[in-house]
DNA sequence: GTGGTCACG
DNA sequence: ACGTACGTGACCACG
């Protein structure tokens, strides 16, 4: 029979070194999970690959007698980090989880414990495997004991001790004696290292003997002086090296056995930690949806039953069958049953499918049923668009996701389904199967799912977030399908004409391209571009791309000088971005009713604002007069004009609050011109003196504050030297010094809990801010400070938005909102009511937020976009 | 599908 | 020593 072995592992040893080897990583809930990681990682290779037979994991505790001894021991170690001693607590439980032995003794350190276990068990029939990477352990080893660095995967034996350390284990004690160890902070003999060590060790054998040499002189000069003076110190030292072998642990060898992984509490834990797969490797599969047991409703008996369950439960998970703009079918999951109802003429169904539409309709317009379900705002609108309503919705699963976790680009639900039930969403056939039964199983999944979601990331919320996303995102979501279902009217002849124009005018500009080229290019192609500048004409390479020679505008502008190919590029594309992403696509957006219904995405953009899709309203031209002759085309309908109002300078604004004092803020509160007051602080200028040019600079300096600038692009962007630059922004925060402590502040509190806040709690995770890449780090930064500015201010005005909502319900002027730009709604107004909706508006925005500066709002209306964009 | 570019805030 | 400002969406060219 195979010799049996005991593993004894140092938990604290293994804690601290995951924590400088691992990347950090949270559960969404910002908590983090490293350390806990890598001991299940660590545990996974015990059961599958050493197998002990025996396991006992030991964490140090507390004070121990060896601080009561001498205070400064490990005096000078850093304080645990933070995220590592939140996961403290809880190492324990995971071993138990994995079914070892946790042992600590209260006054002993993990050292001791296993130290005395070691001697006592260790035998010609049990090997004993010290699993540390603290080479102290050495002093332990002997024929039948080991030290296991699982990091290195090395085992050393009696036989590689002297290798190691220089010298036998039975020598390792004396030697740290000497030596001292400087993690621990044993101080050891001064001027004597590992190596002089050694070679003392190994002439007088022991320390009593080395120091006795150095009594009788027989070690010369400094050394031997240094040893006669520390001697109590060097006997101190090696005293606080030994590990104690008679620590009071009453277990016999069979309660050291392990009991095999607890599953319920490992599983609980890795769904708390949100453990991946590879940690779940170990646990039984068990899937939470079991397809088999859904249900096709297909006749009036089964709507009957549908109706009475669904009321009975009080709770339903919803998703909508969809097939381009046709609702199809829909799915129904509470506690108790899942179904699916065929909404379109089938083979196999009985009812009449108008009949079974108007009974999903009362369900859904019922508020006693709560709804839970993924993307409800189109589960919504299709309601609303069949002359119904989805009432009481209780939780949408991609807006928990997207609160939970902001960082992320997709919330998906197949990605949320596999995260946090481990669970692999139905492949969805390209052709719909004939049999419903065949299309019930995927087909009312995501209802099922949703609803077993719902509960589980409701419980992730952090104080913070849950108010983000409850007084937030879920009462907003019925806002923006309004403002969908909406739309915006296009006057497409005058588009068209516009069009014809643009059209023209390009041709003309592309021919002049190719004159002054010399010959013909496709201008549209960076590549021959990059060829036919740099290559042909020889004019100075600006900067690079990963693939070539960058020709992006910045480059063409500062070729303006050396020839007139550049600009007249510049011209080309202005006018083709008009011509192919405006002109010619905008009409294709027109619905029936002549209007454009853009979909606003809520679960996208990581800082909290909203973005805008198939057409992106979010980023019609205004900057320019070619472009601002697109905003001409976007009308209200008769009788009606638009009433446009936007935040001013909202972002610098919110700086200003969260810095809470100084120029920002006194600035603000006299209201001044912001960017003025900048450039007199930064030129020490009186305010009525500040050129134009200082004015633009100061605002190009304030809005690089917004986003970490660097100097290098400040001085492109002002057309001076990087030094100028560098004094300009030494400037600013010389006379701002509460801005930049803000912004350090806000760096600080990312890198201590891998995530940043906005005022109102919403929380962007922030991996890169433990890059090892300096520039990936730097961009962490700045995204941590630009997240807490951009992201507050999506906050204020969705905050706006749900209370011009709120005021403009049932308001006798019937004005609806429209768009939302990021600082600015567009509303359409009766003409009779304009001046009592305007003044509403501009109340509620002006409402929406009570920060340390006043929010200022501008109002401007017309009868089409540019105008009223004033 | 990716990269470069450019429209907006 | 490192690279050069935050957040989006859409289009075109090119492989």
């Amino acid at each position: 029979m195979a010799k049996k072995t005991l593993f004894l592992v140092d938990g604290s040893n293994h804690a601290f070194r995951v924590q400088f080897a691992l990347p950090p990583q949270h559960a969404s809930d910002g908590f983090p999970t490293r350390v806990l990681y890598g001991f299940t990682l660590l545990f996974q290779k015990m059961m599958r690959t050493y197998r002990p037979d025996y396991c006992v994991v030991s964490f140090d505790s507390g004070k121990t007698f060896r601080h009561e001894q001498y205070p400064a021991y490990k005096g000078h170690r850093p304080e645990m980090p933070e995220d590592l001693r939140r996961q403290w607590g809880h190492l324990s439980e995971l071993v138990e989880g994995f079914g070892y032995r946790s042992i600590q003794v209260s006054g002993y350190e993990a050292d001791d414990v296993l130290g005395t276990l070691a001697k006592r068990f260790a035998g010609p029939d049990l090997d004993v495997y010290l699993v540390t990477g603290d080479k102290d352990f050495c002093q332990l080893i002997d024929e039948n004991t080991f030290v296991l660095d699982d990091s290195k995967g090395k085992i050393l034996k009696l036989g590689d001790v002297e290798g190691k350390m220089g010298v036998t284990a039975d020598k390792v004690i004396d030697m740290l004696g000497l030596s001292g160890d400087s993690a621990d902070n044993i101080p050891g003999v001064p001027g004597i290292g590992p190596k002089t060590a050694t070679k003392l060790l190994n002439e007088y054998g022991t320390l009593e003997g080395v120091l006795e040499a150095a009594l009788d002189g027989k070690i010369k000069g400094k050394r031997g002086q240094n040893l006669v003076e520390h001697a109590d110190n060097a006997r101190m030292s090696a005293e606080l090296a030994t590990i104690a072998l008679d620590v009071p642990i009453e277990d016999a060898l069979e309660d050291l056995a392990p009991r095999g992984i607890q599953e319920a509490p490992l599983r609980e834990m890795f769904d708390r930690w949100e453990f991946g797969m590879v940690a779940r490797k170990l646990l039984p599969e068990v899937d939470v949806v079991n397809r088999d047991q859904y249900r096709a409703v297909v006749d009036d008996a089964g709507l009957v039953r549908l109706m009475a369950d669904v009321r009975a439960a009080g709770l339903v998970g919803v998703s909508f069958r969809v097939a381009g703009k046709h609702w199809i079918g829909a799915s129904l999951a509470w506690d108790g049953g899942v179904v699916y109802v065929p909404l379109e003429a089938r083979a196999q169904v009985v009812f009449d499918h108008e009949h079974a539409r108007a009974v999903v309709l009362e369900l859904m317009a019922d508020t006693a049923i709560k709804k839970v379900g993924y993307n409800l705002k189109q589960v919504l609108s299709f309601c609303r668009k069949a002359g119904g309503e989805l009432a009481s919705i209780a939780g949408d699963i991609r807006l928990l996701d997207y609160v939970l976790v902001a960082h992320r680009r997709n919330h998906n639900l197949a990605d949320i389904a596999q995260r946090h039930l481990g669970h692999n969403l139905a492949y969805v056939p390209d052709s719909e199967p004939l049999m419903i039964a065949d299309v019930v199983g995927f087909a009312a999944e995501p209802a099922h799912v949703a609803l077993l979601l719902h509960e589980r990331l409701e419980k992730r919320l952090s104080k913070g977030t849950s108010s983000i996303y409850r007084d937030i995102e879920l009462p907003l979501m019925p806002v923006l399908e309004d403002m969908e279902r909406q739309g915006i009217r296009l006057d497409v002849d005058h588009l068209a004409s516009v069009r014809d124009d643009i059209k023209a005018r390009l041709k003309d500009v592309e021919a002049l391209c190719h004159e002054l080229a010399g010959r013909s290019f496709k201008v549209s192609s960076p590549k021959e571009v990059g060829v036919l500048l740099f290559e042909e004409l020889g004019l100075p390479v600006q900067k690079r791309t990963k693939t070539g020679y960058s020709t992006d505008s910045s480059v063409l502008d500062a070729l303006r000088e050396h020839h007139a190919l550049p600009p007249a590029i510049i011209h080309y594309r202005q006018l083709s971005k008009l011509l192919n992403t405006y002109l010619k696509k905008l009409p294709n957006y027109v619905a029936e009713d002549g209007k454009i219904h853009t979909t606003f995405a809520q679960a996208v953009a990581a800082t909290g604002r909203l973005s805008s899709l198939e057409p992106n309203l979010q980023n019609i031209p205004i900057r320019t007069f070619e472009g601002r002759r697109i905003r001409d085309c976007f009308v209200p309908g008769p009788g009606n004009v638009f009433l446009s109002c936007d935040y001013s300078q909202v972002e610098l604004r919110v700086l200003a609050h969260f810095v809470g004092k100084g120029t920002l803020v006194e600035s603000f509160n006299a209201g001044e011109d912001i960017h003025r007051r900048t450039a007199s602080e930064v030129w020490d200028t009186p305010i009525g003196d500040v050129t134009p040019e200082q004015r633009s600079a100061a605002k190009a300096v304030n809005f690089g504050l917004l986003y970490g600038m660097s100097s290098f692009r400040l001085a492109r962007e002002l057309s001076i030297s990087r030094t100028e630059a560098q004094q300009y922004i030494d400037d600013y925060f010389g006379r701002m010094p509460e801005v930049s402590e803000w912004i350090e502040e806000s760096k600080r509190q990312c890198k201590a809990q891998g995530y940043v806040e906005t005022l109102y709690g919403r929380r962007r995770l922030i991996p890169e801010i433990y890059a090892k890449s300096f520039s990936d780090r730097a961009a962490g930064e700045r995204e941590a400070v630009n997240t807490r500015v951009q992201g507050t201010a999506a906050d204020i005005i969705k905050l706006a938005m749900l209370r011009v909502s709120k005021a403009l319900t049932g308001h006798p002027s019937q004005a609806k909102l429209l768009l939302q730009v990021h600082d600015e709604l567009l509303l359409e107004v009766p003409a009779g009511h304009l001046e009592e909706v305007q003044q509403l508006v501009i109340t509620e925005m002006m409402a929406a937020a009570d920060l340390v500066v006043p929010l200022v709002v501008n109002a401007a209306s017309g009868t089409n976009w540019n105008q009223a964009h004033g």
